[in-house]
DNA sequence: GCCAACGTTGGC
DNA sequence: GCCAACGTTGGC
């Protein structure tokens, strides 16, 4: 089984890497997606084992801070059907679940921030939707390349 | 705080 | 099904 490779964006002043990593297991739910395109591939394509990149996103300092594991497959996001949650949506329940979160562990923050900016000026990276204009995906795939190439960077 | 880019909604 | 209006994202 292949394992794939993903980025996902989270705010620092929302969820940052910090909190994840104050967590007793590290491990969080990743509520709140409400794209189609970012759940899609939350619910269809994330495995066990896959692993991502911590963005952290409209901040001083917009990069990726960490590397995180999925621990568990698509279910059902419960934040969707709570009238409280601000990720209420009404045509969600669960007999008929219209969004779903995947769980992430820490596996380790990275000794730096990679920079956007400097992914942006990097030519092995062109082909990121990361740096590609007007890209809003909080969820989105990275090539094993691209993955390989980041790390070195670091 | 500004605003470009994109997604969603809803009238027709 | 089109598309204008509106809301959101997120870099700067």
């Amino acid at each position: 089984m292949t394992r794939r490779y993903w980025l996902m964006k989270s705010e620092p002043d929302v969820f940052g890497i910090e909190t994840l990593a104050a967590l007793p297991a590290q491990t969080t739910a990743w509520d709140g997606v409400r794209n189609y395109q970012a759940r899609n591939m939350m619910r269809d394509e994330m495995k066990l084992g896959d692993r991502v990149f911590f963005y952290h996103s409209n901040c001083a300092e917009p990069g990726i801070v960490g590397i995180a594991e999925i621990v568990r497959e698509a279910e059902p996001d419960i934040t969707a059907e709570n009238p409280e949650s601000e990720y209420f949506d009404p045509k969600h329940s669960a007999e008929n679940p219209r969004w779903f979160v995947v769980e992430v562990k820490l596996e380790r923050r990275l000794k730096r921030n990679i920079t956007l900016a400097e992914m942006k000026d990097d030519p092995a990276l062109v082909e990121m939707p990361l740096v590609r204009r007007g890209n809003r995906l909080s969820v989105m795939p990275v090539s094993a390349a691209e993955w390989q190439h980041i790390l070195t960077l670091e």
